[in-house]
RNA sequence: GCCCGAGUGGCGGAAUGGCAGACGCGACGGACUCAAAAUCCGUUGUUCGCAAGGGCGUGUGGGUUCAAGUCCCACCUCGGGCACCA
């Protein structure tokens, strides 16, 4: 490695290198020079307009931009130079536009409750918490190595009690609220018990005053925000503890140790995020998101529209959703889900075992297996019949696995001619297929059969607009109908006035399951009383914080033993679990809930602490909150100015976020609808791993490349491609970056290898160019021999004033649009043609000089300040004014127009910028070579794109 | 499987529907050097041609257009997400 890094760096004892070229070791120097300098001056604190890190003065005239990553989950392994692409990005730019005047908040907190965390401790034995914090002490200095601008201050974990009582603050705020459907917005839980009280609103089981503490408690649960719902966990009882879905093998059992995986039921905490579907969906199109993201969201709730109908059967009434109300005259048999609580009143004693068998089956998949259409569809007759609504019919009820409880009401009418799942199954078992619509004779001719009303002859189920048949009863009759709109609403007409059903909406969106039975998480600020309701633990008693533990190892049972109950890490110390409070009733015992909240409870509000992240009066200042986050004009949804992460957050945890926040706006906590009103999706960095013959991966950093094969020592290997980790042994990590090459050289690189929002391959071998062009901008400043300035007072020669000029404008524009890559191609371009100039007249003229720093300095801020201070300047480059590009000298004095015939370039002319399309035509075709072309020919059209080009069209 | 995205030289990539390959790596050649490194200058999509010049070329197959890497349709391959990894 040594060697390696003195003939990168030509540092090399062996050789004369110059005392001042710009090296890895003097980058090193400089970089930690200038490090030191911004720590002791703060150059990175951001001013508040009000509370304890307010400083108005600093505030005033400047406009404000929040600027936010993704933050990290502070892992063992530490960084790797994937991680920072995106910190890199957004200091960058942040940079640029403290220069540009505005007033930027920046930094970077901590991710850092989670599963890894909880793993090593059950391992080590040591606490998660020492963990943690060694990670996060590891994490800091590797980041602080690279530069980035933050303000340290704000620099939050959700695992301080100091933050995640506030993470306890919300959830009561949250649990202490109903959504009131009339108003569309969440009010506090108390207006609700004055509205049953007052008897304005009825409670469905008498009056208030009349009910039992536990039937109060019970509606009010169906009304808060957070709720307690029966929902199941993945319990192994051969590990003793309750696993995540990526701790189950695809076979259903557990990851570790191979033990059998049981589903089970338990109490936990459900977070009604089905309330803002709606909300959630509208504001979407009020944000300034990548429009893919926008769809993966509104996919993700799948909010349909259809209708509820209702089918007698010897169980009951048995209610369906569909989509396809107007296709329910096909409807010839029924599908449950395996899970439904019908199943077990309907199957018929000949059918009983088939049934369970089947049951037991479904039980054991994953919804994401179940729902695998290119499965061959499976299922189990009941043996019992429910009545048709629409023509009396009787249809047969089986239960099939691709039906999931979990998505409307659990039971779907089958209309096999209409539906390509319920077609194949009815193929399959032999159910009749009825056509309610006539396709179009088009559909058949793609499909090579004459037109018929046959299903029998039908290849699939036919999905589209068609003319009605066999669609009529005494009251309604659809047939002949050809739109699906009016069918629709016809049908959901007839059914609400003959009641069998009423027109409703669904949504694939399921409320959020809140528990998890595990330790290093935020515990529950819930106790319960002695009727075993819950009752919120009050703030000036927050945090609750986590008890200590002697063993993390969780007991293991019997493997097979489903039948005791899961305890969840809490619940083992008993000491911490009784308590004794007085919570405004006296004295009194309560038990506290041992369940701990999910890691992305930490992650649904971190930016607003960064805000006010030392306010212990409340979660955030009104005013700072409205000064970095309100809205900026009627209709704005303020939030976050920029939100920079993988997508990978698509979904999850960007629509958690969103729900936190339309929460406490509509408790009037925030003035901002939108916790994050731009959102920019980075690319990944990914890496090449290479294994032998035996397939082993050997280390990656040994490979070299000789003529298109890869060579590990005297052995080939083959190459593939993938995520960076340890098994790959093709871990990079930035360490390794700043003692070769430097931080400076490193933020280049990764900004220079494509666009932001593209994944890319690592090669270290790349990063030397980036090296390369520092040294030459170095080299063009400062004399590698004695350190003194190479910079000249003399007028620059304006063809070198265009260049720069042209450099300006396209950085500026760049840097505005996350364009880094092509920022850094043209201050290459910039440099390549002052090193000629350089090399000519062994200076580089100030004004030029000046600009070039001013506009490195955001991509390379160490060696952008170090050379800002040889120009003669005292003070930090950070706030310098950004240069502007003089229009003037953006013009041209000629162009060169390509000329086309029939699209195919022939020839160019070069004209005067001024020159008129008129005569760039005539000139082109008077051009030479065009003539040959054309000869004698009449153009049938010239086409002129002013000042781009010339197509002739023979 | 479902939802979303991406495929351009040897490699990373550039290109408001208007000259495909900017910029960087690598490779090749030259200058400097005893030599090498570093540095500076140049060449580098592919193919036919001595050359001038021409043909072909943005995953595959179609289409729209005077003009398509860019827009539309179908397909192939790769990446991300699928609710307890974060």
């Amino acid at each position: 490695m040594a060697a390696k890094r003195a003939a990168i760096t030509g540092n090399d004892p062996q050789t004369k290198v110059p005392s001042f070229r710009y090296t890895a070791s003097l980058a090193n120097q400089i970089e930690s020079k200038w490090q030191d300098h911004w720590d002791e001056r703060g150059t990175f604190h951001t001013p508040n307009p009000a509370g304890p890190l307010s400083d108005p003065a600093r505030v005033a005239a400047r406009e404000k931009l929040f600027v936010m990553d993704m933050f990290p989950y502070p892992s063992g392994a530490g960084l790797h130079v994937g991680h920072p692409l995106g910190y890199i990005a957004t200091d960058v730019y942040a940079r640029f536009k403290r220069m540009m005047g505005m007033n930027v908040l920046h930094t970077l907190g901590y991710d850092s409750f989670g599963l890894p965390a909880e793993q090593h401790a059950i391992v080590t034995g040591i606490h998660p918490r020492i963990n943690t914090e060694s990670n996060i002490a590891n994490m800091r200095r590797q980041l602080r190595r690279l530069g980035l601008g933050h303000d340290q201050r704000r620099s939050v974990s959700t695992t301080d009690e100091d933050y995640y009582r506030w993470t306890q603050w919300i959830f009561l705020q949250i649990f202490n609220s109903w959504y009131d459907e009339q108003a569309g917005r969440a009010r506090p839980i108390n207006e609700l018990i004055a509205l049953f009280e007052s008897g304005k609103r009825d409670t469905g089981n008498g009056p208030w005053s009349s009910l039992s503490p536990k039937e109060r408690g019970e509606i009010l649960n169906r009304h808060r925000l957070v709720y307690l719902s029966d929902a199941p966990v993945n319990w192994c009882p051969g590990l003793g503890t309750i696993l995540a879905n990526e701790e189950v093998t695809a076979d259903g059992r557990s990851d570790i140790g191979n033990y059998p995986v049981f589903k089970r039921n338990m109490r936990q905490w459900t977070m009604r995020i089905t309330a803002y579907a709606d909300r959630l969906i509208e504001d979407l199109d009020r944000l300034d998101w990548p429009e893919p993201i926008k769809l993966m969201q509104r996919n993700w709730i799948g909010r349909s529209e259809g209708a509820r109908v209702r089918f007698a059967s010897t169980a009951g009434e048995i209610e369906v959703f569909t989509t396809r109300p107007d296709t329910l005259f096909g409807a010839t048999f029924m599908v449950l889900s395996p899970e439904h609580p019908f199943v077990g009143r309907l199957v018929t004693d000949d059918h009983r075992a088939a049934v369970r068998d089947y049951q037991e089956r479904a039980r054991s998949l994953k919804d994401a297996d179940r729902q695998d259409d290119t499965r061959d569809k499976t299922g189990e007759f009941t043996g019992a019949y429910a009545t048709n609504p629409v023509n009396g019919n009787q249809i047969p009820i089986w239960i099939a696995d691709y039906v999931l409880m979990g998505y409307g009401t659990g039971a779907i009418m089958a209309v096999p001619s209409g539906d390509q799942r319920d077609f194949e199954f009815a193929r399959k078992f032999g159910l009749p297929i009825v056509a309610t619509q006539q396709p179009p004779d088009a559909w058949f001719a793609d499909r090579g059969i004459e037109p018929t009303l046959d299903c029998s002859a039908w290849p699939e189920a036919f999905v589209g607009e068609g003319t009605y048949v066999n669609s009529k009863n005494d009251s309604l009759i659809l047939d002949g109908m050809t739109s699906m709109s009016t069918a629709k609403s016809s049908m959901n007409v007839w059914l609400e006035s003959n009641d069998y059903g009423t027109s409703a909406i669904t949504y694939k969106l399921r409320d959020w399951l809140f528990s998890r039975q595990r330790y290093w998480g935020e515990p529950f600020p819930i106790v319960y009383d002695e009727h075993e309701a819950p009752v919120a633990v009050p703030l000036e008693l927050l945090p609750v914080r986590l008890p200590e533990l002697d063993d993390f190892k969780p007991q293991a049972l019997d493997p097979n033993d489903d039948v005791t109950q899961p305890i969840p890490p809490l619940a083992r110390v008993q000491e911490w679990v009784n308590v004794e409070l007085d919570l405004g009733e006296g004295k009194k015992r309560y038990r506290r809930e041992v369940n701990v909240m999910p890691q992305w409870a930490g992650s649904c509000w971190y930016e607003l602490r960064y805000l006010d992240p030392t306010n212990d009066q409340s979660f955030v200042d009104k005013e700072v909150e409205r000064y970095w986050m309100g809205p900026k004009h009627e209709g704005h949804t303020g939030g976050v100015d920029l939100y920079v992460g993988g997508v990978e957050h698509a979904v999850l945890h960007l629509l958690y976020s969103r729900f936190w926040h339309k929460v406490l706006f509509d408790l009037g906590h925030v003035s901002s609808v939108e916790p994050f009103h731009r959102l920019f999706n980075q690319g990944y960095i990914q890496a090449y791993a290479y294994r032998d013959a035996r397939g082993q991966t050997v280390p990656a950093n040994e490979v070299v490349e000789r003529n298109g094969e890869y060579w590990f020592g005297e052995e080939k290997v083959t190459r593939e491609y993938g995520k960076m980790g340890k098994s790959l042994k093709n871990v990079v990590t930035p360490d390794e970056m700043y003692d070769e090459f430097g931080a400076d050289t490193f933020r280049l690189y990764e900004m220079s290898t494509g666009p932001l929002e593209a994944s890319r391959p690592w090669n270290t071998r790349d990063v030397i160019g980036m090296q390369r062009f520092l040294q030459r901008v170095w080299r063009n400043l400062v004399d590698e021999d004695t350190g003194s300035l190479r910079v000249s007072d003399d007028t620059a020669p304006v063809d070198l004033l265009r260049e720069t000029h042209k450099a300006i404008a396209g950085v500026a524009a760049d840097m505005q649009n996350l364009r880094f890559n092509t920022a850094i191609a043209k201050l290459i371009e910039l440099n390549n043609a002052l090193t000629t100039h350089v090399t000519e007249h062994g200076a580089t003229p100030r004004v030029v000089a000046t600009a070039l720093v001013q506009m490195l300095a955001p991509l390379c801020p160490h060696v952008g300040e170090e050379l800002w201070e040889r120009l003669g300047n005292s003070d930090t480059v950070t706030y310098v004014d950004f240069p502007q590009a003089d229009p003037a000298l953006l013009v041209e004095d000629t162009i060169e127009i390509p000329v086309q015939v029939n699209g195919k370039l022939r020839s160019k002319v070069t004209v005067d910028a001024g020159e008129s399309d008129d005569a760039i035509k005539q000139l082109a075709l008077n051009d030479p070579k065009i003539v040959a072309i054309i000869g004698n020919a009449q153009p049938k059209k010239v086409i002129v794109v002013p000042k781009k080009l010339i197509n002739i069209v023979l």
